[in-house]
DNA sequence: TATTTGTATTACTATATATAATACAAATAA
DNA sequence: TTATTTGTATTATATATAGTAATACAAATA
């Protein structure tokens, strides 16, 4: 668990947390039923409270990502149910991001390799 | 000028004037030199406090989407640069967004379906 | 029995968000 | 000139969010 916290950006402590998290278990490097590291360490290492630390495991356990045991600790969540199509809110950030892409000059094309890449990049 | 102003939403009034904003330039609904509502307008339509909408505007002007002047108003900036590049924090954002879209199951070839309609829909 | 785990509680500080009321500066329209 | 409209600035207030701090509890394990 390598985590890198910026405090100087506007993204709180806990969605980056939360966010590297994620990530980690789309890239592969958190795999289903692996253990997280608990909250007092996570929270000693990084130089941030325990209950931030505890806020992003909250809410990554309220979106299925983790499970949590008060003895096993924190793992990933092995049985999570995957939506097979994209939130109202995933679609809205979307289509967001992709419009910010299109006024800035980013052909079609452009859009699409960059997507492929980092699709590519999280297949093991 | 609709905005569709949710207040239970998470992300603040403020942000959403902005996007709304941004995607009406990416969508060709707001054109290069149109002139934006007065403030005083806009925060009374939508029921909210002028200085919210300035807020919005502020942030608009700061990134170049849109110049004011005292007695034009607030214009749709007809000379923007163009970065013809992502930024590091659209980058990010396209790599979280499409590292929870990997995870919950869609394929690449939705992924760039998806995004490939949102472009299309842009292109006037 | 002692330790480790997530969880809960309470308190506090700082920042962000939003509202409110008022005033100023500059350009335009009457 | 005078009145109006524009963005902007100022000051104050209220609320929510973010983060820290200290402590304690419940449950499982060593």
């Amino acid at each position: 668990m390598l985590l890198k916290l910026d405090f100087s950006m506007d993204v709180p402590i806990y969605m980056q947390i939360r966010n590297q998290i994620v990530m980690g278990i789309a890239n592969g490097s958190l795999k289903a039923g692996e253990k997280l590291p608990p909250i007092r360490t996570l929270a000693s290492e990084t130089g941030i409270n325990t209950m931030t630390v505890n806020k992003a495991y909250q809410l990554l356990k309220q979106e299925g990502f983790i499970i949590t045991d008060r003895r096993l600790g924190a793992i990933i969540n092995p049985e999570r149910v995957t939506t097979k199509t994209p939130n109202l809110t995933e679609h809205k950030e979307l289509k967001l991001l992709i419009s910010e892409f299109y006024i800035n000059g980013i052909t079609k094309e452009e859009l699409l390799n960059a997507c492929s890449t980092i699709y590519d990049s999280l297949i093991k």
